[in-house]
DNA sequence: TGTACATCAGTGAACGCGCGTTCACTGATGTAC
DNA sequence: TGTACATCAGTGAACGCGCGTTCACTGATGTAC
């Protein structure tokens, strides 16, 4: 018979074994509840069944586990990012930014919190320099198809392709903060979904740079 | 000599007077320094340097505190929206959409911790009437000015204005609160200013729809 | 293959602290007459 | 104008609670030989 502790319940080792992957899960799911900001970190041992102690084997406090969280949330991002612009072969950049922007709105919907501790952690995420990397690379796709889109009109009417690949960015941004998110800041009823308004808009603003389909 | 007890600092009277306003502006300077989750309800009595029992005259907790910091954030918010609207009589619908965008960053500028708790009040602010109020009344400026637009195109090519207001809305929010908030989502050095952003984001976007200066 | 030992992840008890909330109260304000 | 009284904003003490953090410890794991 195993003597169990009060923190063992459903655990036979002495050693969890996966404390700290199953923090972030415990993490994750205590963000989707209650946003980054409504949870204690003496919460998180609870959720992952350990002593009060232990979370402190694997992250000098709250923050930077939360930070941890953000930093794996931006990698899943970027690689989806990734994944919506160059799968099913090249793409005509205008069809590549339009994939982009469903792709960044399926993230939202699908990892609110991630999401959050990503865009609304309630701490500065400054210094941090693997999470700053992390979300440099999902940047770094939109850049790109930006460039793309940039390189493949007339030279005299090429935009700067970092300031189309803000716009997209803000667009997309605006879009699943005030209407996907977990607490969307508007309470509001839309006569269309979240990707629609989100493919109309970047269309009409991609239209008028001279971007064509096909 | 007055008798001061430990929160009476600085204060003669047994009340205070204007506790309900003291406490507002306690929340906007913690918001702005700790954002809408980093103090505590003692905090704000002891801010406004008064017992910690006092706010429960005045406030029934700590979100109905925020909310109502929300609350008035969104009266201000349209009413320098609508200014900006319509100041110096009237404007051509895209110079009216242009300052609109401006006022929207100037805000978000200006008042980071009403916009922080206005979009990011860390809790849902769903079924407070006055609040989603004051909300709709500051949407509304953009969705005239987006009317305005639309009706002075062509009836053939004419967008459906709501979605042109919540394009703009989700553009200037996306700017915003990635480029201008107290703890902006993206730590990224811009070539432009924010309201340079805005401003040729905006200009692409409603060239395309048919929009032109005067 | 076995054994000694280093390593280190997790325990659980302990601590001081500040929070949220309640309560009977006090004293200032305003108003009816 | 004065006075009695109702109202109510703010006091301060009290409470139980959970948090964050530390500490010496324990027991599991892995590795050198």
């Amino acid at each position: 018979m195993t003597r169990a502790g009060p923190h063992r319940r459903g655990r036979e080792s002495y050693h969890h074994g996966n404390l700290r992957e199953a923090m972030l899960d415990a993490a994750l799911t205590l963000i989707g509840e209650r946003g980054p900001a409504g949870f204690t970190y003496a919460e998180v041992a609870r959720a992952a069944g350990v002593s009060p102690a232990a979370p402190y084997r694997h992250f000098p406090d709250r923050n930077a586990l939360i930070a941890e969280v953000a930093r794996q949330g931006f990698e899943r991002f970027a690689a989806e990012l990734e994944t919506a612009a160059t799968a099913g072969g090249p793409l005509a950049p205008l069809a590549a930014i339009e994939r982009i922007g469903h792709a960044y709105l399926a993230f939202a919907r699908r990892e609110p919190a991630a999401y959050a501790a990503m865009f609304e952690p309630g701490f500065p995420l400054e210094d941090n320099a693997a999470l700053l990397a992390a979300s440099e690379n999902a940047f770094g796709v939109m850049r790109r198809a930006a460039q793309s889109l940039s390189g493949s009109l007339p030279q005299n009417i090429r935009p700067p392709a970092l300031m189309v690949a803000l716009h997209l960015w803000a667009m997309s941004h605006g879009v699943a903060s005030l209407f996907v998110g977990r607490i969307a800041g508007a309470h509001r009823r839309l006569p269309m979904t979240p990707e629609e308004l989100l493919e109309a808009g970047l269309l009409i603003y991609l239209q008028s740079l001279g971007a064509s389909r096909g």
